[in-house]
DNA sequence: TTGACTGCAAATTGTTTGCATCATG
DNA sequence: CATGATGCAAACAATTTGCAGTCAA
């Protein structure tokens, strides 16, 4: 997906469930998309503030959460507190999996249906539902494990 | 492993590490065998108030890291940003798994080699080593899922 | 005795909230 | 022009740190 179009999209996104399409938010959209990765909301008030400054940190929060909410953005916590967003393009019908490295704090993403069958055996023998995109796994990368 | 067999075992282990077994370190200890389950670190505080009055709350989270790293209690990320910890029983040769319920926040322990054939895949496919025990997976549990 | 451990208070980090004001639809 | 979004400042929760005093070995 070509770079202004994911922001186009979630504009649109934001436009067919009735929610304004702000200066805020706007700048909120084209951080992520220029961020790309998974960026936390730190580094995305960050990022704001070099593109269009006068956006507040509660403002970049508050939006974050609302494009969650909307499917407009995905998130996952992440081990150490935190919580990494990034937008949600038309094609990602389903959200894939992240593992975050303990020692350079890179992540990776892994394929969605990684945990179909554990999640599958977990539901049948504990009743536990699992929700393996929600959370980062923990791990050390390649490039770390030397 | 009856309850102050693993109050002493875990004494013994600081012990032999040269480690002081002081007055706040016991309690700590004596909070959690005393707890059991998975309790966070503020809740351990409150444990440890209520039994040996005067231990400071930076002297818990001082000490529930240094038992952490001497082995004598394993901790586990959750989603939303807190850790929990459990005294590490001799019997435990390698840490078990947790989920824990977004809703009830309840947390249910998982077979410690539930992720054994994914991680090696993980590992072939991305060099990515994971840690499934370092971080709890997250979900719904049986009780909230109705 | 002495260096490791503790208490205290204050700083950090990441995030949220109440409220008055502003601007989108 | 009404409602929902924003800025601001202050509250928040969980955790950490510097420093001086204390105590286990």
């Amino acid at each position: 997906m070509p770079e202004s179009a994911a922001v186009a999209l979630a504009e649109s996104l934001l436009r067919e469930q009735s929610q304004r399409v702000t200066a805020g938010r706007r700048a909120v959209i084209r951080a992520l998309d220029r961020l790309g990765g998974h960026p936390t909301a730190a580094q995305v008030e960050t990022a704001v503030a070099d593109d269009a400054s006068g956006v507040h940190r509660a403002t970049v929060y508050r939006t974050l959460e609302t494009l969650a909410t909307l499917g407009v953005v995905t998130h996952v916590h992440m081990s150490h507190g935190t919580t990494a967003y990034h937008l949600a393009g038309r094609t990602a019908l389903r959200a894939h999996l992240h593992a975050r490295c303990r020692l350079c704090g890179g992540v990776v993403d892994l394929p969605p249906d990684l945990l179909d069958d554990v999640s599958e055996r977990v539901r049948e023998t504990t009743g536990f539902t699992l929700d393996p995109a929600h959370v980062a796994l923990s791990g050390t990368c390649a490039g770390c494990s030397v």
